[in-house]
DNA sequence: GCATATTCGGATAAACTAATCTTAAAAAAA
DNA sequence: TTTTTTTAAGATTAGTTTATCCGAATATGC
């Protein structure tokens, strides 16, 4: 569905997202064991998302990563697009690069529903609203929490 | 979302399906060309939809692939299961590997309804049902045709 | 039985994604 | 200004998926 570095780099969203109360900036050993991801390829995907201002990083002494008030309520999707790209969104479930809405193959009208349907859910939830489910609520955990 | 080998699968075994009128066997070479795949990428991935009954294989002279009728009504999700697995209908949507119904990730709840709607469409859309759709009606298209 | 057309199966190679390592750059504090 | 703590960036390695190759097995027709 989406690339195991895209679903690290929701999960270290999110939690920065739970703990943007103060101006509180966390390094990137501590998110990395955080939400259960390697290190170094924490490192990477952390600076793809500073990168898209999906969150901010400091560097330095007390520096470190941190999520932004405004940053809160972009949907994941801008994640999504940040590291795998939408192509998902848009290409055809059985691969063929011609198929489109006026030449559609087989699988395609039953295909674009699943797909629309991934698109509204990745865009109408936020780092805002997922950080929320983290904290208050049923749904909670995020690595061996 | 799912597999290029597994898109390689479907269309293949489409193709066939669009094709199982007579007791007509086609090789290798003539379904790959058809479904715009590598050769001999396509003979691994039709070995293995024979293996699992998906479709039926005669080797020799006039040998070849085909599908038979009592082969058309198996769900799509059969070929999913055969290449890539079910994996992706059980998963979570965060790769967290401890998030459950009971223990539900931030994302578990509206992931759920995507995974199971994906589960269902593949579920009951057949082999069958896509070949029609190719030949008659307005979808249609496969490789370059 | 022999030649031929085909799938089958294992080994290998290439491409892509995931993960690591190493050095530089920047900011803060001493 | 020097040291320390942190991110940034590039190069490298490992693993997985995609793709190829080749010899063996099997069925058909002569």
């Amino acid at each position: 569905m989406i690339s195991k570095s895209c679903q690290y780099a929701i999960r270290a969203a999110v939690f920065l997202a739970s703990r943007a109360d103060e101006n509180l900036k966390m390094n990137v050993k501590i998110i990395a064991k955080e939400i259960d991801a390697p290190e170094a390829f924490t490192a990477k995907t952390l600076q793809i998302l500073n990168k898209h201002s999906i969150i901010t990083s400091l560097k330095g002494p007390h520096g470190g990563f941190f999520i932004e008030e405004h940053q809160l309520d972009a949907p994941i999707l801008n994640i999504v697009n940040a590291i795998d790209g939408l192509q998902i969104f848009k290409s055809c479930g059985l691969g063929l690069k011609k198929c489109s809405e006026t030449n559609p193959c087989p699988f395609h009208n039953d295909y674009k529903i699943l797909r629309d349907a991934m698109l509204s859910t990745f865009e109408k939830t936020t780092i805002r609203i997922l950080a929320h489910n983290l904290e208050n609520g049923d749904p909670f955990l995020l690595a061996g929490r």
